[in-house]
DNA sequence: AGCAGAGAGTTCTGATTCAGTACTCATCGA
DNA sequence: TCGATGAGTACTGAATCAGAACTCTCTGCT
């Protein structure tokens, strides 16, 4: 499931190495949030949702899925498990800062989907809190002082090499 | 990006309808694009890869799942499939305007990953084309000609109700 | 005419993972 | 002691995944 850099025997450009790089960080980000759960659950937990029980009635999960879910995140570093009472050992579960720094991507998905795919019913739709004007999502560039679109970005290897 | 502390949440309101549509909506966004392929799929696509064996060959995806994927995203209007040439019927894919709304999703789960998931390897960063500017990814209000991080958004609801 | 090959799939297999109901286990409060 | 609460597990069938093999229609070559 997890393809190890070793596992590259299908490429046959050499060329393909950063989009192979690249490929598999995402890919781990995929695995880890690319599900129909974990988006949600995390969705949850930025509305303020930390127990157990909490999860499972808000977002209508099954338990074992819930507590697999949770799991995953707590490895993974998003959240962390903190016993919140002693003498029946209850827990809660929070966000890490890891976890915050995915909110533009669930920002990004939710105005997405309430623009292209909601339906009869209207919408939330989300606004900038001082002026109330709708949210533009956009890519910022500090030294040309400009927004752009996606068409305008190249991806470029970090690091020494 | 900048967090405040006692910013947990994206927006509150704890109006249960509202969460409700919400949910629902950004339930069928994840639905659609949830999975562990259609990510990817979408990010060969931005990437140029318009025909069915070039996205076998670069994504590595088995050949069913890829003609399910395929066929969900036209159905969800994110792709077209377009015959490109008579004598054998051949087809190319190509993205939408509505896909191509969701790159500020798409590049912002990259980003995520890129950060917080990268382990020895060097990730490769996503720099404004024109100038070689790391690419920083805000919100933008146009009446206010500024950007402004998660914490300076609210939800409200359009329509009637 | 005959045959290899490309492109775009479809049909079969098993292996995994998903999802849901029902159950446990510990503890508190009445 | 009885029931409720919180946090899970066990066990089940359904759906999805991955891979190999197969089809079908043309094209280009000989």
């Amino acid at each position: 499931m997890e393809r190890t850099p070793e596992h590259e025997h299908l490429h046959e450009q050499d060329d393909r190495r950063d989009r192979q790089r690249e490929a598999s960080t995402i890919e781990k980000t995929l695995a880890l949030v690319g599900d129909r759960w974990t988006i949600l659950l995390l969705r949850a937990a930025f509305r303020g949702i930390r127990r157990f029980d909490d999860f499972c009635a808000d977002l209508g999960i099954a338990r074992p899925i819930l507590t697999a879910r949770l799991r995953k995140l707590v490895d993974a570093g998003l959240m962390t498990k903190e016993q919140y009472q002693q003498h029946p050992p209850r827990y809660e579960y929070r966000l890490t800062p890891s976890a915050i720094a995915l909110s533009p991507a669930i920002v990004a998905l939710v105005r997405w989907g309430d623009e292209h795919l909601s339906t009869e019913q209207p919408a939330t739709i989300l606004v900038h809190a001082p002026c109330g004007t709708k949210l533009q999502q956009a890519f910022w560039c500090a030294t040309c002082a400009t927004t752009f679109g996606p068409t305008a970005i190249r991806g470029i290897p970090s690091g020494p090499n």
